[in-house]
DNA sequence: TGTTCCCCTATTTTT
DNA sequence: TAGGGGAACA
């Protein structure tokens, strides 16, 4: 089931059996096309860059355009490269393809430029040093490595978080940076970490996910022959979601597609939400420069949603400077006005829209399967889980942890590095004492000094350290122990089969030992997890096979194929539609997130993410936000985004709730026409426009509900630390929620004038600060 | 070495 | 609130 879906590796002979295609269904496929997306789909010769909005059928224009080079014959399907982003896309565009052109499908790279990349460097991994049977290191790996050579230097991981290094680094690596010519104030020594972190990669012969692109382009520049294999090998090369490329991508694709010239990029640059990743918009402009004669092509009929729906989507993005400018039309009608709710609180808001949810299910206007609930951030899936399960609606959590991420597995994999590859210092030392061995961390950092010493994996330091007898106490039993399992483990990898190694090596080295001792419900559940991870493993030959799979392809639950309401991330639900979405959350520091408010691009880019997540809605769009919210174990109070103030009041309606009580606390809702004038201080808007922060109408009408400044709760952040008296404030050193620590140089009845650190000086309100 | 307890901060997004 | 990190102690 797993080695089916990822079939990169099976290359079989493109046969002239295959190629034949009915010709009724590639008729009726180019017939649904406008004009612009046959252009599209016919133009294959030269360079096309396809620039359109959400909804146009970008996608559809691909597979399109794969289906049609096929029926013509102008390529073998091994010579048509599709590059995704996600695995999700590449399935889905496999599927759509197959469903057309039969198994042929199985034979067109399709895969994530991640997938792609591995694959290419599985073949030739001695140009640039790494054995083939290099692993792929994931994210947590990687912040280990980096944890354990930051403290190689000394570095203080408090203050210089290890996953702070590890952006940048990932970062230098998008945009092709060496250690050489990498340099950050804020990190210090930031090269040499670098460095060792590469050459700490290397000698365990393994490479993360950057690497797998410079990798490829290293390989090109250092063996023309294979470059000029692929560029020849690949006729037609074309990619989904252009815009979220990085410069490392870019020139992938450039060399690749430099003989043939036949690349198409199709692309939206108001859905770019991955700069944070290292995509750069600016390829778009690249594109056309360094293919002169790009041809060009504008989609601009949405098949997705209905009008009103395309207007909000198009009033949001309009606020954005830095664009190419595009404007959508739809034939689907009007539609619905947009549904914005005010709540009191996240818990409300959770349950009401569950409570829509659930109507809309009974009137059978939607099924589960067409509704989306949209979160901004992650942690906010959990409020509707609990909604949900509490009234029987049927949902599924999409992105979050994944089933190889889970601790139990990760340490399962790590047991079966360590055997297929005992110089992998990472696994070893992340399994070394668990169950615990008795080494401890001294124990372990004697170690690894060892093996930096001498230039010696970590299992080599070991077994020395073994034969020398240097080891005492109980780790020295435990450790003979565990090298002599993991020795004759290491024997049986080509005769055993995976899944038997995996099952008695988990047993012998005491790993679900362990778990099974501890005896809580939570260990019974890691105890089935391994389970079925060691299930899993009938599905591949080998190990190196398993772990490509494990560290590039997301494993989803493709068993829940059952009706369900779906809840994910903005960034998640990209590319896909639902007839019914929810958009909870919007609330100024949520969505736009607090983050995003500092930095120049910030903005444009949350407002981008807005746009992806309002055209992802077919038919019916619920706007929501709560004005107090339980978060960092307090109840904090926000503004409604202020993107909902960039929508067209018309296209909406309006509808606050409350149930008289805001849930964390009785009877404190009041009405302060002076509210909206104090709030505006408190929050420091950077455009003009919203400064003065003048709600609409409705907005007005509805007024915010806060509670009284001097009524105490004990839920309550401000009310906790809250001095009435004024003179105690004076050169108080105070917390505030949004701006940090600062020094209060004022005192204006409920106001303070604080000196901020980082933020400067601003007047805030003495509710929302707290004495530090 | 291992455990516990206290303090602090705060991932927003993912291949 | 949670989760990680560091100090203190068995
Ligand atoms: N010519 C057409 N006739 C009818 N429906 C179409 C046509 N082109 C596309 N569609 C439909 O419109 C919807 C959106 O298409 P698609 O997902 O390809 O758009 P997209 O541009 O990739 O969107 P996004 O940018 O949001 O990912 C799909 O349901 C698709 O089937």
């Amino acid at each position: 089931m797993f080695a089916s879906n990822y079939d990169l590796t099976n290359q079989t002979q493109d046969s002239q059996d295959d190629l034949r295609i009915n010709s009724d269904k590639i008729s009726n496929l180019l017939k649904s096309l406008n004009d612009q997306q046959l252009q599209a789909v016919k133009s294959t010769e030269g360079p096309l860059l396809v620039l359109a909005g959400a909804g146009t059928g970008k996608t559809k224009v691909l597979t399109s355009r794969i289906i049609n080079i096929l029926a013509n014959s102008l390529a073998y399907p091994s010579q048509i490269l599709a590059v995704t982003f996600t695995n999700k896309a590449a399935q889905e565009m496999k599927k759509r393809i197959g469903e057309i052109v039969g198994d042929q499908v199985n034979n067109i790279w399709v895969g994530t430029f991640h997938a792609i990349c591995a694959k290419i460097l599985r073949r030739h991994p001695e140009v640039v040093g790494l054995r083939s049977d290099f692993t792929i290191i994931d994210d947590d790996d990687q912040t280990r490595l980096l944890k354990q050579i930051l403290n190689d230097f000394n570095i203080d991981i408090k203050q210089f978080a290890p996953r702070a290094y590890l952006n940048k680094i990932s970062r230098l690596k998008d945009s092709l940076k060496t250690p050489a010519n990498a340099d950050d104030l804020a990190l210090p020594k930031l090269k040499e970490v670098f460095e060792t972190y590469q050459f700490r990669l290397r000698s365990m012969n393994s490479a993360d996910f950057g690497d797998l692109i410079a990798l490829n382009l290293q390989i090109f520049n250092n063996d023309p022959e294979v470059l000029a294999y692929y560029q020849n090998k690949f006729r037609y090369v074309l990619i989904d979601e252009y815009q979220d490329t990085n410069d490392a991508q870019y020139r992938w694709l450039l060399q690749l597609s430099a003989i043939n010239q036949n690349i198409c990029c199709v692309g939206d640059d108001d859905q770019s939400i991955y700069s944070w990743r290292g995509a750069n918009i600016a390829n778009i402009l690249r594109f056309e420069k360094d293919f002169s004669d790009a041809k060009v092509i504008r989609l601009e009929q949405n098949y997705r949603s209905t009008t009103r729906i395309l207007n909000s989507a198009h009033q949001i993005i309009s606020n954005n400077k830095q664009r190419h400018g595009k404007k959508l039309w739809t034939e689907l009608g009007q539609g619905e006005k947009i549904k914005v709710f005010a709540y009191n609180d996240d818990r409300l808001e959770a349950l009401m829209t569950a409570n829509k949810i659930k109507d809309s299910l009974s009137s059978k206007k939607v099924k589960p399967n067409e509704i989306a609930v949209l979160v901004r951030a992650g942690h906010q899936t959990r409020a509707f889980e609990e909604a949900f399960m509490q009234n029987n609606i049927s949902y599924r959590v999409i992105g979050g942890m994944k089933f190889y991420e889970r601790m139990e597995i990760r340490d399962s994999i790590a047991y079966l590095r360590v055997v297929a590859n005992p110089d992998d210092d990472l696994a070893l030392s992340r399994i070394i004492n668990v169950p615990k061995r008795g080494i401890g961390e001294t124990a372990l950092a004697n170690f690894f000094s060892q093996a930096k010493e001498q230039k010696i994996p970590l299992m080599q330091v070991i077994k020395n350290a073994i034969a020398n007898n240097e080891l005492k106490g109980k780790g020295k039993e435990s450790l003979t122990n565990l090298i002599t399992i993991f020795d004759q483990f290491n024997k049986q990898i080509t005769s055993e089969s995976l899944l038997n190694i995996a099952r008695n090596l988990l047993t012998q080295t005491g790993y679900l030992a362990m778990w099974k001792s501890e005896n809580t419900v939570e260990a019974q559940g890691r105890i089935e997890n391994i389970e079925e991870f060691i299930n899993t493993l009938n599905d591949f030959t080998n190990i190196t096979e398993f772990l490509e799979y494990a560290s590039l392809v997301e494993a989803r639950d493709e068993k829940n194929l059952q009706e369900a309401v779906s809840i994910m991330t903005v960034h998640g639900a990209k590319g896909l539609e639902f007839e019914m979405v929810f958009l909870p959350g919007l609330e100024d520091g949520i969505f736009p997130s607090s983050k995003s408010l500092d930095e120049k691009t910030g903005l444009e880019e949350e407002r981008r993410l807005m746009y992806v997540a309002i055209t992802r809605a077919k038919r019916f769009l619920t706007i929501s936000f709560a004005k107090s919210r339980y978060m960092y174990g307090d109840v904090q109070f926000s503004m409604p985004s202020r993107f909902i103030k960039e929508l067209n009041e018309d296209e909406l309606d309006f509808e606050e709730i409350s149930f008289g009580n805001n849930f964390y606390g009785k009877n404190n809702n009041y009405k302060s026409d002076k509210f909206d004038d104090e709030f505006s201080q408190d929050f420091d808007y950077e455009d003009k426009k919203t400064q003065q922060f003048q709600f609409n109408k409705s907005f007005q009408q509805s007024s915010f509900i806060k509670k009284p400044a001097n009524q105490t709760n004990h839920y309550s952040s401000a009310s906790k630390t809250n001095s009435d008296n004024s003179d105690t404030m004076l050169n108080q050193r105070v917390f505030h929620q949004k701006f940090g620590y600062g020094k209060v140089i004022k005192v204006d009845d409920k106001k303070l004038e604080i000196v901020f650190e980082k933020a400067g000086t601003k007047i805030v309100l003495k509710d929302f600060v707290s004495i530090a």
